[in-house]
DNA sequence: CATAGACTAGACCGTCTAGTCTAACGCACC
DNA sequence: GGTGCGTTAGACTAGACGGTCTAGTCTATG
């Protein structure tokens, strides 16, 4: 029993600190931005604030690591397009926003933008990474559809981009401003097929 | 002579501290954003710190003075829609992209961001203000165009929405981040027709 | 000249922060 | 039992910052 007890234990609390540290920073710096102290991180992450200088030797490199480890998840896929063109895009849609317009999203997106003029290469992979691909995964996608007929040709770089702004322009500066949304407005899903419609009205071959 | 001098001296240099201040603030916060500090701002208006607090008492309400400042002169005018539908959104276009994405609208853009936690009342006015004023003018324009049936009916707060978020979208993240423009991109004029034609594209009747 | 009020330069205070250092602790391995 | 490594709590340094205070200057008004 004993045996049993430590050994599940230690399964329990067997997580790296270096990833104990991480998670905790990702939530402080999303709440507070780079501003956040070292000595908050520590405190969340249940470890002394050595550790963290252990682990990442200072604050730029944490912070760095944890930008990191956020853009690896917030690529959207998007497959192929298939039969139905308007109902690949939704979902993309839908996908893209709930990622661009989570807490999450906008607390990076936030803390990015106030550090980007001190690390400039950071902010710049992280849009090389983040905007940038999802960009040009979108281009791909629709230069296919341009291709096969399904869409008007035109330059597919700067429609991505037009999309992209629609799906998440005004409405993520407003979330950013911390204003809340009109209650009369749409829901979620209503503006998803609103964009869409929008987009493929202007593009689809007549 | 030196009475003139005198006169002339006193001319040019009788501007009140307080005009002073407010401007070499708003140069120092867009370049440091809300971080930049009294003693830099002191230096840059050359005038000593403690004017700064005789004319505003903290540091808060000095930004605040700025933002309202700033605020006032980012309002771009739209006429009722006359007889060139195409034309005036071109102007409102190329206005709207000139001030939301010079240095100025992106730096206050960014310092209003990163503060927006701290500030929230401060931030939700910049809205209004800003943005929420953009898509409102817009959306009265948009909407006499509807009703003199030059554009096809839909609910013009939205669409004007997905305009401005159109305008300064994705653009504005990229710049926001640093990044440099794609060398091989369209033009600032050709981007507007661009953007204007594919809007009018979707909402013209047919 | 006298007074009042704004301004200046700079010292100063308290607070907060990144980052360092130390001494003690736990734990694996020999 | 020892040795060594990573951790811990917390004191500590050095510096930046917002904000105050002081001593003294300038200027306008009476």
């Amino acid at each position: 029993m004993p045996r049993a007890l430590k050994a599940e234990t230690i399964e329990a609390e067997n997580i790296p600190k270096r990833e104990l540290v991480c998670d905790a920073a990702i939530h402080v710096f999303i709440e507070g931005g780079y501003g956040a102290s070292m000595d908050r991180i520590a405190a969340r992450a249940g470890v002394a604030k050595q550790t963290l200088y252990n682990q990442f030797g200072n604050k730029e490199n944490l912070f760095a690591e944890v930008i990191r480890q956020s853009i690896d998840d917030i690529t959207v896929s998007l497959g192929a397009p298939g039969a139905d063109l308007r109902r690949s895009l939704l979902r993309f849609a839908q996908a893209f926003r709930a990622k661009a317009l989570s807490p999450h999203g906008l607390g990076m997106h936030r803390a990015l933008i106030a550090q980007a003029p001190r690390f400039p290469k950071l902010a710049r992979v992280a849009h090389e990474k983040g905007a940038a691909n999802a960009r040009d995964t979108l281009a791909k996608f629709l230069q296919q559809a341009m291709n096969s007929g399904q869409l008007r040709k035109t330059d597919s770089q700067f429609v991505a981009e037009l999309l992209l702004s629609m799906l998440a322009g005004f409405e993520r500066v407003r979330l950013l401003y911390g204003v809340k949304a009109d209650p009369t407005s749409l829901d979620e899903k209503q503006k998803c097929v609103a964009i869409i419609d929008c987009f493929l009205n202007g593009l689809t071959t007549a």
